[in-house]
RNA sequence: GCGGGCGUCGCCAAGUGGUUAAGGCAGCGGCUUGUGGCGCCGCUAUUCGGGGGUUCGAAUCCCCUCGCUCGCCCCA
């Protein structure tokens, strides 16, 4: 019989990847309760439908990269590809918007089904953020400089912060329409995609590839050109409260983002370490979404970062591994029981304590204990269970002969004291 | 969905048609019947991702298939 494989592009975490998770999720948690936000964990599923309509039903997302499924209800259901739907109709449904403006993070796994690459996998993990009833440039600004805080503080430099406006829906519109006109007398130097393209998002031509579409694009009119004086304003000031942050930032007018919803500020963060797949953190505002989804008219915006691309960032730190203190040397069967005995009262104290299994030579289980990197070794056997006492090694550092403790009666607080020493 | 590269033990690998598929790391056992870090000895792939074919003979050649990986599309 074949053996049982996870399904593609969905990978196992081992336990020494893991507590590098950890360690970047309690750093993001750290930082949120810092900022003031809070928490909000949604179902990983949802109604195909929530998708369809916040997403947008022309993007790819939605189009060809959903896992969804007929429930035994016969309903259309839908693994989550991104977290902002999602958020959105739990902020709807939950009436928190008639409760002021919220400010709140979210943490999980997002699924799209995708040809796994590096930095790319179907099941994946988002950090996200998203500001709900805050319109000011402020709220943009604080958003921004929140991702960007995190990532500094990972120990990550060699990023880079691009932003741009998507103006209203209006400015787009214009520019929509002198873009197309414009690229109409060259639809003989694009390629399919970028026809297929000019039909249903011509914007999206914009962040292509490819070096000859971009050459060509150097000529075509810019999409700052087409914001209205008001949306220009706005550009603006953000760039200047980044400034006075001293959160460096490049702008980049061909930055588009994929989904339908965004407009005015969108950003991403990425690094050249990354290969093709170089966002780490991408976001922007999405004033119309709530209502489009059925809650009343709410200016919003909001981030999400990848994990595993982060993760793959922090692989060349060397992070502090979680280490063992005390291994627990023991032989014969009551001695094993009041090793543990032991062990758990180790444990209360705050120790990190191994036990040794297996009830092999002592001579095995110490070249276990050395292997395992802890500092002592307590040794229980039967002639100590005799004696009623207890002996610590010191494994660390030089063998100078007297680096073993005899403790009598198990007092605790005499090992603690010894083990603390 | 489309292209390129790759699949030999838990990990890293040698082997490119000929009798028993190197080696290293890790693991387990012993030298050391209760004391580690070094050393030495032993054990761990009837089988080379899977299936079919060619051949007297295949990990090695051919076909199919699965998986991994990098890129395109798209996105975090």
């Amino acid at each position: 019989m074949k053996n049982l494989q996870s399904l593609r592009g969905m990978i196992d975490l081992l336990p020494s990847q893991a507590e590098r998770w950890q360690k970047v999720e309690a750093l993001a948690r750290d930082h949120f309760r810092r900022a003031g936000l809070g928490e909000i964990r949604t179902p990983l599923l949802e109604y195909t439908e929530l998708f369809a309509r916040g997403i947008g039903e022309a993007t790819d997302v939605v189009g060809k990269e959903m896992y969804s499924f007929f429930d035994r209800g016969d309903r259309s259901c839908t693994l989550r590809p991104e977290g902002t739907a999602s958020v959105v109709r739990s902020v709807i449904q939950n009436g928190l918007l008639s409760q002021g403006s919220q400010r709140l993070w979210y943490m999980g796994p997002m699924f799209r089904y995708e040809r796994p690459q590096a930095g790319r996998q179907r099941q994946f993990h988002q950090i996200g953020v998203e500001f709900f009833g805050l319109s000011s440039e402020m709220s943009d600004a604080e958003l921004i400089s929140i991702a960007w805080d995190f990532l500094n503080d990972l120990g990550l430099r060699e990023l880079t912060l691009e932003i741009n406006s998507l103006g209203t829906k209006e400015d787009r519109k214009k520019y929509r329409q002198n873009l197309v006109s414009w690229l109409e007398d060259f639809t003989e130097l694009l390629d399919e995609e970028s026809l297929k393209q000019m039909n249903q998002n011509p914007l999206r031509i914009l962040d292509s590839k490819k070096p000859h579409i971009q050459k060509l694009l150097n000529g075509a009119p810019k999409l700052g050109d087409f914001l209205s004086n008001e949306s220009q304003e706005r550009f603006l000031n953000i760039q200047n409260i980044l400034n006075t942050l001293e959160i460096p930032f490049t702008i980049n007018q061909k930055l588009v983002r994929g989904l339908d919803y965004y407009c005015h500020t969108a950003f991403e963060i990425t690094s050249k370490q990354l290969g093709a797949q170089a966002t780490v953190c991408g976001g922007g505002r999405y004033d119309g979404l709530v209502e489009e989804l059925g809650g009343p008219k709410t200016p919003s915006i909001g981030w999400a970062i990848g994990l595993e691309r982060l993760l793959i960032l922090l692989n060349e730190d060397s992070f502090e591994k979680q280490f063992t203190e005390v291994y627990m040397v023991n032989k014969g069967d009551k001695a094993q029981v009041e090793a543990l005995r032991l062990a758990r009262d180790l444990r209360i104290s705050n120790f990190v304590v191994e036990i040794d299994p297996s009830g092999s030579a002592f001579s095995k289980q110490f070249k276990r204990a050395n292997r395992s990197n802890a500092s002592w070794a307590v040794i229980i056997g039967d002639q100590e269970l005799i004696q009623k006492e207890i002996r610590l090694k010191r494994l660390k550092g030089e063998i100078v002969g007297d680096n073993e403790y005899v403790v009598k009666n198990s007092d605790l607080n005499q090992i603690i004291k010894i083990l603390r020493s």
